[in-house]
DNA sequence: CAGTCGTATTTGTTATC
DNA sequence: ATGACGATAACAAATACGACTG
């Protein structure tokens, strides 16, 4: 391509200030400078810009200027030369400017003919072309640059080559799987993967003080070139590089894109394919910028589940994201119809729309093995639609294959807006099945149909179809079609994510000009066709609204705090009120609050108590409306007849239950004790800044009614089940390497079986449900605004509908209801029928409960029957291992300290190396660690931290997967926040609001009364929830046969499997249960429920289903037919409830048919 | 009567709160 | 034995059985 020499651009189109825009430059301009001329000295180092007009040019300015325009344009020297000054350097310009005159035949008049888009065109390329060659220098002066040791000049050996232990050796590879640990010495071991794609190997360092500033330079991706030992590794039995020399290196096979202009990849497959595609959008979209693509398409099977994650990364690297989809095109929904592969791209909004909306369909209503997409929906719905003719399952290509004559090709061309065609190696297992002759039969049909859209005026683009994004990530795919039992091909298509380059290349046979045309000029076309800056999900917020709801929560919340707290309310009360409902509703909280409110009180009517959960604890609208049991206020009496307050505002007291009983002062009645304390932004923020849910907590039994409930109040077609997205993760993926070596014989490193791993895990596998999560769409609006919709695993049969994206996707927009099943309002319920007893009436404060989180004493057991000397077996959140080893450890007093251990106990990284150590190392004392997320928000507050950023800091550090910057870090410090409380902060990983932790504190303590007062009942309830993992056949073992089974499972430790676990954890409350005097009764077919153990004369009666191997069918069918009439023979049994063999095989194995005749010969006549 | 398909049960794996 | 976040639901695959089909 030729370049401009001298340009004069047309008076318009020249301004100096619009130049500067252009190229981002902030300096001030004198405006109306016009840019007469350029010229471009040989070398393209150099140009002298005359200009006219505008102010007078000030040296100083200029000489600025100058410079600006020289850096953005990737120049040596600019010079700014007002127009009638004399040449600078006439000498320069009179020699040199005759030697260009041979390359290019521009001159001022020349220059008159190119347009200003032209022109700036050529500027930009001129600019990238040098912010190219500066990048490829500056990774030229970092390679050279040596992290420890000496430099490696030596040539590497391929890590493949590597196969036994060597005294020195030089490798290159790309870092992986980094970890550092410090160790008891105070050294720090690094050990990292390197990988150069041939093989990986594993590599240790141990580190001295002094060496670790320098070995930060290695990082997750970086490139190394290492020369070292390779030594046989003790503790992995695995070979193993000492590295002695340690410097950055250049990537080895890293493809570029030095073409001029570049070309648009259209035709791109992502993990979201499901098990197909391998490609990392993130990554992608990386590349996309590091080659200067301007825009990436993402056309994934059927689906267009990485929309999301394409936007964020496309705008992270400022490259265009198209969005798009490779649909199965039908042309009738029949489940005999012939599909075609069809890339259908969104072109603006309305597309957009439209593309959620055939997505939804092809999914509800036509998906049979695939959501496929009748033509006349397409039709119908064609506005904003680009339409692609995709690869060689689309009916273009499958008809040029067939010999179709140019007429009927050309039809079915005319419904597309572009045409496509792939490198011939997509194509090439054609020949391979013998189905054309040879690679120039091929050929022939690409050039057939480049012709066709020639003839038809499309473009036709040549796409990558692209399902990994380099040729050496080929054997992801590999491994993942193998795992899948597809057999292995000998050359499998090379569907790689191509340069500009090597599609030029691969379709040169096409001649030069045509290949430029269909790689470059035509794929460009067809992006330009999208709009900029679509986005997958609208911004904005959209909370749903019901009439009034504003107002019926607001009387009802202070109709509510009256009852309680009198009328007029306490100041305190009243300001909280005030402030949440001002926040709330201004937010557009209160349909959801109203919706969470009727939910919970039909469920209540229904007899089914509704477990509080969440941060929405965190406000005393909650509390007011029946939501929450959890109220947030600061400790405080209240006297429920004459509403006599007093609040505790000096600290003295952590919590409303641990304030000692007292009378009311003014009429004598017993005050009651409340308040937990707890900020209200905890669930807001301040100013809004988080979009929270609303959780409850129902009945495992009730939480279907309770989704139909909520569908009845907002309508069905305005509530959604938010979609989940199952992926392939590390088991198995593991699972699928592992078979692969093993079939193929190989032997591979663990440190190559991990980036093979690594490589396949996000891979989508399946679609599921969210455990609760509705969606409620605001009435008046679609749902295809936001996503389109599906079943969950596609199962038409479901009567689910779920997203197509998962929550996470359009948490901003749209609020959820979590609306949670658990089993805690199940026990409650149970509990209140069999005791009579209603959680209002049990006093927190009761020692013989607060007891059992301490000690044995309340409940009078050896500790070799309690699993050890807490007494809190059974009891959730506080019946494992870890968190009665962190009771006895804590000894908690009070309920404070029960819900501090409750927020302590659950999330990585919050007790272990943390507070542990914290209060082990007398830093400070336990209640001065964090014990959830609040306490960081106020003490930052404390500490005069603005509120905002201690919100922020405080969500990086509670949310899985975020943690603070070393910018937060400082700011923290610049607010004398101690060391200690930086570092416990970086290790926490996830952490509890308060208003959960105190809600499953109440929920705990409650069971723990039952547990402690009323045993027999209390594992009642509970063996009936886990009665999964409880086995028949203990009901006639002895205690120490039961210790026995426990050890035994205890003995597999790591290699117990899950079912193993659970079974254990139930066994050990058997024991318990025994050795406190419960006795059980075993299954009986007329006395035994189906699922629920039931107290028998003092006894706890087992359910049919704890007989292993009766399901739930096999206990309903005999429950009902019993009751029918009794059973009269083995054989009536199984004929009446339509029993099998094994059912049969079990029950009488267990004993349960001994008093009946193999037939009944009586009733046969 | 061999093969196919649907149902029941258990188990492993994943996602989510 | 170690180190350990806990609870819940849903999907897929494995297995076995039994009914249906050609
Ligand atoms: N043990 C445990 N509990 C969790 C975890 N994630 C969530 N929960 C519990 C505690 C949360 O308060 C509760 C509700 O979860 P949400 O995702 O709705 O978060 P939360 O309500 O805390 O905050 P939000 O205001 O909704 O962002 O579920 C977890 O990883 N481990
Ligand atoms: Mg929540
Ligand atoms: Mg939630
Ligand atoms: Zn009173």
């Amino acid at each position: 391509m030729s370049l401009i020499c001298t340009v004069t651009p047309a008076p318009e189109e020249a301004g100096l200030a619009q130049l500067c825009r252009k190229l981002g430059i902030k300096e001030m301009v004198p405006p109306e400078t016009v840019i007469n001329k350029v010229i471009v000295y040989p070398g393209r180092n150099s140009w002298s810009l005359e200009v006219t007009g505008g102010a007078p040019i000030y040296a100083a300015w200029r000489l600025s200027l100058e410079k600006s325009l020289a850096a953005a344009l990737g120049l040596t020297k600019v010079e700014i030369v007002p127009e009638a000054a004399p040449e600078e350097n006439p000498e320069k310009a009179a020699a040199e400017v005759p030697e260009m005159g041979n390359e290019t035949e521009t001159s001022t008049a020349a220059g008159d003919d190119i347009s200003e888009e032209e022109y700036m065109a050529q500027l930009e390329k001129l600019r990238q072309e040098r912010e190219n060659q500066l990048a490829a220098e500056a990774l030229a002066a970092r390679e050279t640059k040596v992290i420890m040791g000496q430099a490696v000049k030596e040539e590497p050996v391929s890590l493949e080559q590597i196969a036994d232990e060597e005294r020195s050796v030089v490798v290159t590879g790309r870092v992986f799987n980094l970890n550092r640990r410090e160790m008891r010495s105070g050294r720090t071991l690094l050990t990292f993967d390197i990988t150069d794609h041939t093989d990986s190997l594993s590599v240790k360092l141990f580190l001295e003080k002094e060496d670790e500033e320098k070995a930060s330079a290695i990082k997750e991706g970086t490139w190394l070139m290492l020369r070292g030992a390779v030594q046989h590794d003790n503790f992995t039995q695995e070979l193993c590089l000492m590295p002695r020399d340690i410097m950055l290196s250049p990537p080895r096979g890293v493809r570029l894109d030095n073409a001029a202009q570049k070309r648009v990849e259209l035709h791109l497959h992502t993990k979201m394919s499901a098990l197909d595609g391998v490609s990392d959008v993130a990554a992608v979209f990386a590349q996309a910028a590091a080659w200067k693509h301007e825009a990436v398409a993402i056309t994934d099977h059927g689906v267009v589940q990485a929309f999301p994650s394409a936007y964020k990364a496309a705008k992270k690297h400022g490259v265009k994201c198209i969005f798009g989809v490779e649909g199965y095109l039908v042309d009738q929904a029949d489940e005999k119809a012939e599909s075609h592969h069809i890339i259908i791209l969104a072109a603006d909004q309305t597309g957009l729309r439209h593309l959620y909306e055939l997505i939804s369909l092809s999914h509800l209503r036509y998906f049979y093995r695939k959501p496929r997409l009748p033509r006349a929906e397409l039709t119908r719905l064609r506005q904003g639609l680009v339409l692609g003719s995709a690869c060689e399952a689309g009916e273009i290509y499958k008809a040029v294959l067939a010999g179709r004559s140019d007429a009927e090709v050309e039809a079915l061309a005319a419904f597309y807006d572009y045409l496509e065609i792939q490198p011939l190696s997509n194509n090439s297992f054609l020949l391979e099945q013998g189905r054309v002759a040879s690679l120039d039969d091929l050929r022939r049909l690409n050039r057939r149909i480049v012709e066709i859209g020639r003839r038809l005026g499309k473009p036709v683009v040549a796409t990558s179809d692209a399902h990994y994004l380099h040729p050496e990530d080929e054997i992801f795919r590999r491994i993942l079609l193998a795992g899948q039992g597809y057999a292995e091909v000998e050359n499998p298509a090379p569907l790689y994510y191509k340069t500009t380059e090597e599609m030029l290349a691969e379709f040169s046979y096409l001649g030069e000009e045509e290949a430029w045309r269909v790689v470059v000029e035509d794929s460009r076309r067809v992006a330009a066709m999208i709009a900029d800056d679509l986005m997958p999900v609208p911004k904005g917020f959209y909370p749903p609204e019901l009439p009034d709801a504003d107002k019926i929560i607001s009387a009802m919340v202070h109709k509510r705090a009256r009852e309680i707290y009198g009328d007029p309310l306490p100041q305190l009360v009243a300001e909280r009120i005030d402030k949440e409902l001002a926040a709330i509703i201004g937010h557009g909280f209160a349909s959801l609050y109203l919706i969470a409110h009727k939910l919970v009180k039909q469920s209540v009517d229904d007899g089914y108590a509704v477990g509080s959960r969440g941060s929405v604890g965190s406000t005393i609208v909650a509390f007011l409306c029946g939501i929450s049991e959890v109220n947030p206020l600061a400790p405080h009496y209240i006297c429920l007849r004459c509403h006599k307050f007093e609040a505790i505002t000096d600290g003295s007291v952590g919590v409303g239950p641990d304030l000692p009983r007292r009378d009311c002062p003014n009429c004598g009645t017993p005050m009651k004790r409340d308040g937990f304390d707890i900020p209200f932004e905890t669930f807001l923020g301040f100013a809004g800044d988080k979009v929270p849910d609303i959780d409850l907590n129902f009945s495992e039994e009730y939480q279907l009614r309770a989704h139909k409930n909520t569908e009845e109040l907002f309508g069905a077609e305005n509530v959604f089940r938010a979609g989940t997205i199952g992926t392939l993760a590390e088991k198995t993926a593991y699972g699928y390497v592992r078979k692969y070596l093993d079939e193929k014989g190989l032997h591979r490193r663990s440190a190559e079986i991990n980036r093979l791993v690594a490589g396949l895990t996000g891979v989508r596998k399946t679609t599921g449900q969210h455990p609760g999560g509705l969606i409620i769409l605001p009435k008046g609006r679609e749902i295809y605004e936001f996503t389109p919709i599906q079943y969950p695993a596609n199962d038409r049969e479901s009567n689910i509908i779920t997203t197509h994206f998962s929550f996470d996707d359009i948490h901003e927009q749209l609020l959820k209801l979590d609306i949670l099943g658990q089993s805690g309002p199940t026990m409650q319920k149970m509990l209140e029928d069999l005791t009579g007893i209603t959680v209002d009436q049990i006093p927190l404060d009761d020692p013989d409960t607060m007891a059992i989180f301490r000690g044995l004493e309340s409940l009078g057991i050896a500790p070799e029957d309690a699993g050890g000397p807490i007494g809190t077996l059974g009891i959730p959140e506080y019946n494992t291992r870890y968190v009665r080893q962190m009771l006895e450890e804590t000894r908690p007093k009070n309920f404070a300290e029960l819900i501090g251990i409750m927020g302590l106990s659950h999330g990585k990284g919050l007790w272990l190396d943390n507070a542990q150590e914290l209060v082990r190392q007398g830093i400070v004392p336990l209640e001065k660690t964090i014990l959830c997320r609040d306490d960081i928000m106020l003490f930052l507050i404390r500490q005069g931290m603005p509120a905002k950023d201690a919100f922020r800091i405080t969500e990086l550090v509670r949310k899985t997967g975020s943690t603070i910057s070393a910018a937060d870090e400082e700011l923290m410090l610049q607010y004398q926040v101690p060391r200690w409380y930086i570092e416990s902060c970086k290790k926490i990983t996830y952490m509890f609001p308060k208003a959960h932790a105190a809600a499953y504190a109440l929920n705990a303590y409650w069971q723990a009364y039952a547990k402690v007062h009323y045993p027999l009942f209390f594992y009642a309830a509970y063996f009936s929830i886990h009665a999964e993992e409880f086995d028949a056949s203990w009901a006639t073992m002895s205690k120490q046969e039961l210790h026995a089974k426990l050890r035994a499972l205890n003995e597999k430790g790591n290699a117990a499997t899950g079912k193993e676990q659970g079974i254990a954890a139930t066994l050990e409350v058997v024991i318990e249960a025994l050795a406190r005097g419960i006795r059980f009764l075993p299954v009986d077919l007329y006395k035994s429920q189906v699922r629920r153990f039931v107290p028998e004369d003092g006894k706890l009666r087992l359910p049919l289903i704890s007989v292993q191997g009766v399901g739930l069918k096999a206990a309903e069918a005999i429950e009902q037919s019993r009751e029918e009439r009794p059973f009269t023979s083995v054989e009536d049994i199984k004929k009446r409830c339509g029993l099998s063999k094994t059912v049969i095989e079990v029950l009488a194995a267990y004993g349960c048919l001994e008093h009946l005749p193999e037939t009944n010969q009586l009733t046969l006549f």
